[in-house]
DNA sequence: CGACTCGGACTGTAAAGCGC
DNA sequence: CGCTTTACAGTCCGAGTCGC
């Protein structure tokens, strides 16, 4: 079929791009059992995560592959900076306008991430315009650009065997049970009845505070989660949770109501550059929405009329000047020395140098 | 604005290590 | 021997360029 590729539509904004680690998620330690504190936030974590507002309109940000499009997490949209000298509260009022779970609904998931789909072997031209290819023969690619006659898959490389690795390190002992006691920087749940923040929230928060117990949404006085034979909630004293605190911490926008102890603030490091992200390439008119971005550059030299032309050589090219690997055990891949450090140059992200991990349960 | 380039992030998975 | 950990080999995202 000559349909267009499905992927090509210029509205490849909004692409969530991680540009994350596959660090473990931070998560948040449970809520106290009715109207209690909140523990502080757990070891090492980047400074910032809050909760996105809802977007009913979101749809598969890129679907994998041809994979069809699958609905997935429709409720992240992206949040506004907090204005200077404020930070998100944490978690987001749910009051907040189509919040799912204000609407008595299944909090959203995770929403891991979807992965990239790869084919297993790509044609020969996608694979050296480094372009996506599919599993049909004259690929889709290349029937859109008249290549179909040449689609024809690669050979792939024998992998090379007899090559010596240090010793592994054991990451996954036990895999079931909880963080136990460990340095706290082990994810853990997040408050029960909240989802969880999306991976990557640029934006400093704070946790709520105490007392803070989500307005039930008929009204009522008991607050879910509250024990059977507990009293009545005086709930709606409360007033309603701010989006956002005044920066630093320990403040509350006007007076602290009843029984507000100090705030229980994360050790937030403001973020020198919160714009998340969007995508919105420089010539792209599209839909602009919003799309501020601070434009990275990652210059690249062109070489220009050189070369054959596809098939460009690859990382792995490898050094032809043989040289057999005289059997030496050599670990490749050098770990990161840090948890959560962003990229050397696009890095938006956070910078979190994993200063000082914080212990899990040490209420203020 | 589409086609091209191409650095490098990601993915997939075979092979090396290890515990039992 | 089965499961875990590594890291090789390949895919393809997306920024930067070019040319029409
Ligand atoms: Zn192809
Ligand atoms: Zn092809």
């Amino acid at each position: 079929m000559s349909s267009e590729p499905a992927k090509s539509s210029s509205s490849s904004s909004a692409s969530p791009q991680e540009g994350a680690q596959p660090q473990p998620v931070p998560q948040y330690a449970q809520p106290p059992p009715y109207g209690g504190h909140y523990p502080p936030p757990p070891g090492p974590y980047p400074p910032f995560y809050a909760y996105p507002v809802p977007d009913p309109s979101h749809h598969d940000p890129n679907a994998p592959n041809g994979a069809p499009a699958q609905p997935v997490a429709p409720f992240f949209m992206a949040v506004p900076p907090p204005p200077p000298g404020m930070v998100y509260a944490y978690p987001m009022p749910p009051t907040a306008p189509g919040y799912p779970y204000a609407a008595g609904l299944p909090p959203p998931q995770p929403t891991p991430k979807a992965k990239r789909k790869q084919v297993k072997m790509a044609c020969t031209n996608c694979a050296g315009a480094c372009k996506r290819c599919d599993e049909a023969r004259p690929c889709d690619r290349c029937v859109k650009y008249g290549l179909a006659e040449t689609c024809v898959d690669g050979v792939r490389k024998e992998r090379k065997k007899g090559i010596k690795r240090g010793p592994y390190k054991r990451k996954n002992r036990n895999a079931s049970g909880e963080p136990s006691t460990g340095e706290g920087d082990q994810p853990v749940a997040a408050p029960a009845g909240y989802p969880l923040p999306p991976e990557g929230y640029p934006f400093p928060f704070v946790y709520p505070p105490y007392g803070y117990m989500p307005p039930p949404a008929d009204g009522q006085q008991h607050p879910e989660g509250a024990p059977n034979g507990a009293p009545p909630m005086p709930h709606p004293v409360y007033p309603p949770y701010p989006t956002m605190y005044p920066h630093p911490y320990g403040a509350y926008p006007g007076a602290p109501p009843m029984g507000y102890p100090p705030m229980m603030g994360a050790p937030v490091a403001t973020s020198p550059n919160p714009s998340a992200k969007p995508d919105s390439s420089g010539p792209a008119p599209a839909n602009g929405s919003v799309s501020a971005e601070p434009a990275k550059s990652k210059k690249r030299s062109r070489a220009k009329g050189e070369e054959g032309s596809r098939s460009h050589k690859k990382h792995k090219e490898a050094r032809a000047d043989d040289g057999q690997p005289s059997g030496e055990a050599l670990p490749k891949d050098p770990p990161p020395p840090s948890p959560f450090v962003g990229h050397p140059e696009g890095g938006p992200a956070a910078t979190f140098n994993g200063p000082e991990p914080r212990p899990l349960m040490a209420t203020m």
